[in-house]
DNA sequence: ATAATCCTTCCAGTAACTGGAAGGTCAATA
DNA sequence: TATTGACCTTCCAGTTACTGGAAGGATTAT
């Protein structure tokens, strides 16, 4: 199949194919005679997989170690654990920091009226 | 006093300072006759409001929007207020994201062993 | 005189795409 | 047969918000 059905079938969009092929990310893919990229069943299976770990929040650096896990028939699933593990902690680290700044945001926004007076506990806080 | 200085008194560093001139979120600073650049107590206070307002996960764009607030008083708080509820309409939206991701990773990793066999319920959800 | 510590500009790299231009290919239709 | 239309190709540039580093000038202290 052409890399517009591949696209489909995976969710990916071609142009991100073609990107991840040129990272690295993916094998190059096999081309007709005339220079279009084709993909099988198996490759519209690793983009799948691609996309369901970025959908998680794993970086293209950390897929690249998932698909190679993944290929792997002697991995350690303590590894793939200790990926995932890692992952959950910055997952938290960005959950704290954007709580925290929300936390601040409404008090904020509670206190300002909200009216056509210029007076603002927002811009007071900003500025202070 | 110099770039360095008001690096230091505003936790912005020099770098930013100056990349924040360059793309005109701040106004150029005066220079001395050798060229470098100087500030005031004033713009420090800017750096500071702005240094806030990126804290709290304003974009430099709306950093520039919250600028132009401040230094209006004409004004009406509804405007600024207006602006924080996007951003925590945003701030939401990313929470609710990055937890979902938490959730899933949570669950997919308590059922891994960790040990150093090669079944992996994490990567046989993300292949599947 | 020289060294240390500033400062300057400019170029490039980061993460992960995304948009768009210019042009080739292929199948179907008038 | 000529021409659409829908594919595909490569290449370049833009996005966000910096950050690192090189090469070199200015200022201050020893």
């Amino acid at each position: 199949m052409q890399i517009g059905n591949a696209a489909e079938k995976s969710g990916i969009p071609a142009k991100t194919i073609r990107y991840y092929e040129e990272v690295g990310l993916i094998q190059p893919a096999h081309r007709t005679e005339s220079g279009y990229r084709t993909y099988d069943e198996s490759d519209v299976a690793t983009l799948r997989f691609i996309q369901r770990a970025r959908g998680l929040g794993f970086s293209v650096k950390e897929v690249r170690l998932l698909l190679g896990l993944w290929a792997d028939r002697a991995r350690s699933s303590a590894d793939v654990k200790g990926l995932a593990l890692d992952h959950i902690g910055e997952i938290d680290r960005k959950i704290a920091e954007l709580q925290s700044m929300r936390d601040t945001l409404v008090d904020l926004t509670e206190r300002c009226h909200g009216d056509d007076r210029p007076d603002c506990p927002i811009l007071e806080d900003l500025a202070r």
